[in-house]
DNA sequence: AACGAGTCCAACCGCAGGAGA
DNA sequence: GTCTCCTGCGGTTGGACTCGT
């Protein structure tokens, strides 16, 4: 694995250490001449990830500076948080996003904007990282190419009354798969939905030592340390084998939906024996969505000619529905 | 097989807010 | 109250990878 080594001073305001009984390897203050360093930037290598998480499982996480110094790793704090939150956290959950997390993505996004890291509060196991890539590399996407502001009504409508919808049409349809899976196979849009699924996975897939936390984890992490501090209070058991594998894409579903109102949630948890995703006040309950026969006719089509459909899947329907949006505007 | 375009994600950067001296 | 430093957040970017030609 090749890294970037660069020797960069550590510049006079942020960053620079000092005066909390920060220490070295030995426990003493830091000198001045401690301040200029060389450190290290770019793609972490396998010793680092090791010293981290060996550092961070007999002393425990914060203090990320002088976690960095105490630890003997050139790096600065917020890189080692950065990585330590974002990649090595035994509960980091890797692999796709599956419908469910795109269903509340878009919802929470709707409700609070950027605010990554509050949405990724609601998505257990994923990053405020991932979200937002998802986000830019998704949706930002769709948006761009419907030539159309993403924080425009339009564009939040078209989330709102068409994709949000499509999710959680398909949802319903997973969970008719797994439940059904003889019955589900005959027909429907959702038996060809893995036509698109994204090829990009950099980690193996390995069995995870708890409970329902099978997810993409660096191969070479020591499962033992896997199992720090973990008390698994999070639910992972949304992530069906089935919906896995369906492709990312914000495709199929024409129904209108509704939001259920809800008060006895004060965190996010999906139900996978409901369908029903929790979070804050609210809860989205796919069975609730209303059909909508403005869009019957796009199902239609979907169901006779999937291929066509899954090629190109929200174009045409995008760019009417945005039409759409417009004459009534 | 080679190349370029597109996609995806890990990592970096700057900024803001908070806490301690 | 002010200064310094730490932490966390959102935005951005570099490069690895995939896919189409």
């Amino acid at each position: 694995m090749e890294y970037h080594g660069q020797k960069i001073e550590v510049d006079s305001g942020r960053g620079r250490e000092g005066g909390r009984g920060d220490c070295n390897e030995n426990n003493q203050e830091i000198k001045e001449e401690d301040v200029v360093m060389e450190l290290r930037r770019g793609p972490w290598t396998v010793e680092e990830d090791f010293t981290l998480i060996n550092f961070i499982a007999h002393h425990g996480e914060g203090r990320w500076n002088s976690l960095s110094r105490c630890a003997g790793l050139k790096r600065t704090g917020k890189s080692c948080r950065l990585r330590w939150l974002n990649y090595l956290r035994p509960d980091v959950r890797r692999g796709n996003i599956t419908l469910e997390e795109q269903l509340l993505i878009l919802e929470l996004h709707s409700r609070w904007g950027n605010r990554w890291s509050k949405i990724a509060q609601h998505l257990p196991g994923r990053t405020d990282n991932e979200i937002k890539n998802y986000w830019r590399t998704r949706v930002q996407k769709h948006a761009k190419q419907l030539k159309c502001d993403v924080n425009s009504k339009q564009f939040k409508d078209t989330m709102k009354y068409l994709w949000m919808p499509r999710l959680a049409e398909r949802i319903q349809a997973t969970a008719a798969v797994t439940s059904n899976p003889t019955a589900a196979s005959s027909s429907g849009p959702t038996t060809t939905t893995t036509a698109t699924t994204t090829t990009y996975i950099q980690n193996q897939e390995i069995q995870h030592p708890l409970p329902n936390m099978n997810h993409h984890v660096p191969e070479y992490l020591p499962i033992q340390l896997m199992n720090i501090e973990k008390t698994n209070s999070l639910n992972y058991s949304a992530t069906s084998a089935s919906s896995d594998n369906y492709s990312s894409d914000l495709t199929d579903g024409c129904y209108n939906f509704s939001i259920n109102q809800s008060n006895n949630q004060d965190h996010s948890q999906v139900n996978q024996s409901t369908n029903q995703f929790c979070y804050g006040e609210s809860t989205i309950n796919p069975t609730s969505y209303n059909f909508h026969p403005g869009f019957q006719g796009f199902q239609e089509v979907d169901q006779q000619n999937n291929t066509q459909w899954m090629e190109n899947p929200w174009n045409i329907e995008d760019v009417c529905f945005l039409q759409q949006l417009n004459n009534d505007m």
